[in-house]
DNA sequence: CTCCAGGGATGAT
DNA sequence: ATCATCCATGGA
């Protein structure tokens, strides 16, 4: 076991992972225990500095360093400060940037996001880690951290090679199909995420869209979750909800469509923080209200 | 347009 | 201890 120290200014661990964009960390004590990519490690906060403990690199030679590896997937590099002062000035969204303070938008892998966000339509968050979690155990790869073990997330190989019955037993549900067809499509070679990384925000949208299992929330999370395309703006209920009860209180015929476009234009060029700063925080409102309601 | 598949945590009774 | 609710995509 080794430790790093990598500097985390302007950084909240738990906020990040507890925040629905990533299902796989689980905390245990001050850690977080999970895998980057190849890598098993365990994160733990302390102040402006990240603790990082992991073992042996999987294979010697040209992999980039852990350090660096924890840098680009919590994007210390993202201009935070600058990023939260684009957000529009309105008491929502300076309540959610006050609240979620820290919150960084990471950048998970590409394969390892479409296929969990798959699994993700009409689940909840508890739901979603379940899934990760059986797929990691019965098709990742088994990786010891301390006295712990974790699972890489299966290849697209992997999961195009196993069946809708055994995706089924992970408890996928009808999510199963969609999975195994879309993993086959990545493994085929007939699509290539990471050439995808090239296209503008309009064709990756029609693109992922394209897949089976993919709609425009989905599509819209892994924009913004593997391909940093940081103006992307999922609409899921909650999301929903916020808009048409903060922004728009007694407008009753706010469609969907009417929805998406003030998104599109009002957030701004981060949007898709903004979202994440409003779903967030909305979350986290009505859970307090679940233990304190409102008189 | 409506209806529904499928499922486990979580809340309500 | 049961019962209801949450959830996004795609097909009928």
């Amino acid at each position: 076991m080794k430790l790093t120290e990598i500097d985390a200014p302007n950084f909240d661990l738990a906020m990040t992972l507890d925040s629905g964009q990533v299902f796989h960390w689980e905390k245990i004590g001050n850690r977080f225990y999970g895998t980057i990519g190849d890598r098993a490690v365990w994160v733990e906060q302390r102040g402006d500095v990240a603790l990082v403990g992991h073992g042996a690199p999987s294979q010697s030679g040209d992999s980039p360093t852990l350090s660096g590896m924890v840098v680009n997937y919590f994007a210390f590099d993202h201009p935070l400060a600058e990023i939260c002062r684009s957000f529009p000035d309105d008491p929502i969204m300076n309540a959610a940037r006050s609240y979620c303070r820290g919150l960084r938008i990471i950048r998970q892998p590409r394969w390892e996001c479409l296929a969990t966000f798959i699994t993700s339509s009409m689940k909840q968050v508890a739901h979603i880690r379940q899934i990760s979690r059986k797929l990691r155990e019965r098709f990742g790869e088994r990786r010891e951290i301390g006295n712990s073990e974790l699972f890489t997330f299966p290849a697209p190989a992997r999961l195009a090679g196993s069946s809708e019955r055994a995706l089924r037993e992970c408890a996928l549900g009808y999510r199963a199909k969609n999975l195994l067809a879309t993993a086959q499509l990545v493994e085929s070679g007939a699509v290539n995420l990471e050439k995808w990384s090239a296209l503008s925000d309009v064709d990756l949208r029609a693109n992922l869209c394209e897949l089976p299992g993919v709609g425009a929330k989905v599509a819209n999370c892994v924009m913004l979750f593997a391909y940093e395309r940081l103006r992307a703006f999922p609409i899921d209920v909650w999301i929903e909800r916020v808009l048409r009860e903060q922004y728009f209180p007694r407008k009753r015929n706010m469609t969907a469509g009417r929805l998406r476009a003030f998104a599109e234009t009002h957030f701004g060029e981060h949007g898709g923080y903004a979202q994440q700063y409003l779903f967030h925080h909305a979350r986290m409102a009505a859970r307090a209200n679940l233990s304190a309601p409102p008189r």
